[in-house]
DNA sequence: CATAGATGTTTACGCTGCAAACATAGCGCG
DNA sequence: CGCGCTATGTTTGCAGCGTAAACATCTATG
């Protein structure tokens, strides 16, 4: 039977506005809530409230879309260590310490989304720049912490990359042991605070200038 | 047509012998070769020269294959860190700095098999026990060492654990950034090496008595 | 106002993980 | 010694997946 056309665009109309956003959006949720693994793009698109081979005109493929969720949690992730920099104005080891929580904080709660980013989605040949790029965004944030406080003498070390990887490995480290393989599994927040805390101190008396 | 049944045993065995540990083989090459996306269980099992219905029989699932492989890292893992130990008796400081040498180098030689081993292929309520014991093995031969180096008095910090989760995570983070989204990507080990030097100078800067 | 290009749908294909029914082989018990 | 029981491997079948191609619909541009 024909379709009712024209009038009543009550009915989910052919094209969907903002299909982009919304298959990303879908897809964020699905990943957090079934896992990696059991994401299917079809899935994706029926939570999108579009047919199953929509998202081509958009993506190239089921892993660019990942990409673009990945994209996106790298855009989060480095506004949050930009807010905990502007929190502490002009006290560098204030700010790697409130980063090195946020850090853990948020990637405890988007797991899926932290085992995507950090994961190895990229097959090299495929090395999406916007995704490049967003991640370097996110270490500058870090960068910038790094360097002033090594430039007012708080932070030592002989060069600031060299300061910067031992500080994000460690936080990231945590972070990923979290995630990880059922070792360690805080039950709630405040646990994860505190695991965040240990490894900030350690970093800190690790880096700072002596 | 009858296969020629009994004396010439050369044309395959209907049995297969061993075909646990071959599957488990044949599962961490490929997965290796193609990386976890593109894996599949019938691969694994051509490559073992079996029906792809056969490993049923050995494991519940493609997970529980999956997680054999992880449990089979882990030891490995345990077994180089103890190995490093070993090499630098009475010397803590020595052991950590080569256990995380030992330990980045596994993982970079060995990417695929360490993402599925701290990647997150437990759903929690399919926590294999073998698995946690296998990681937990290779928690305590770090935690030898710290704990050594913290009753001659190397080490500080206010409880063994504390420090051991500081200099894993130092370590762990290291390698997943260097597995990771492409941001740190040296090209030969000479490279991996000096990274993971800068990292242990840090760890045992953090964690030393003062 | 027509029509070209962008966007969404349908259909189809090969591959996947898994279950059920079937075949074979080795092992213990009479 | 032989018979069947069980462990192991195979075949067949199915639903779901990602993707491509052909088709339908809308929107913007001349």
């Amino acid at each position: 039977m024909m379709k009712n056309s024209g009038h009543t665009r009550r009915e989910r109309p052919y094209h969907h506005g903002d299909l982009y956003s919304s298959l990303v959006k879908a897809a964020e949720d699905l990943l957090e809530e079934k896992g990696a693994n059991a994401l299917s793009l079809r899935e994706v698109c029926q939570c999108a409230g579009v047919s199953h081979a929509a998202p081509y005109r958009h993506f190239r493929d089921k892993a660019a879309l990942m990409e673009a969720v990945a994209k996106a949690g790298f855009n989060q992730l480095g506004e949050m260590i930009s807010e905990a920099r502007a929190r502490h104005p002009g006290e560098p080891e204030m700010q790697i310490l409130d980063a090195g929580r946020a850090y853990v904080a948020w990637a405890t709660e988007n797991p899926e989304r932290t085992r995507l980013m950090f994961g190895g989605m990229m097959k090299s040949d495929t090395i999406d720049e916007d995704l490049h790029q967003a991640a370097e965004a996110a270490y500058d944030e870090i960068y910038r912490i790094i360097d002033e406080g090594r430039s007012t003498g708080v932070f030592g070390g002989r060069d600031t990359d060299s300061v910067v990887l031992s500080a994000w490995s460690a936080v990231h480290g945590l972070t990923m042991l979290i995630l990880g393989s059922g070792k360690l599994t805080p039950e709630n927040p405040r646990d994860v605070r505190a695991l965040a805390d240990i490894i900030g101190d350690t970093v800190v008396s690790g880096i700072r200038s002596r």
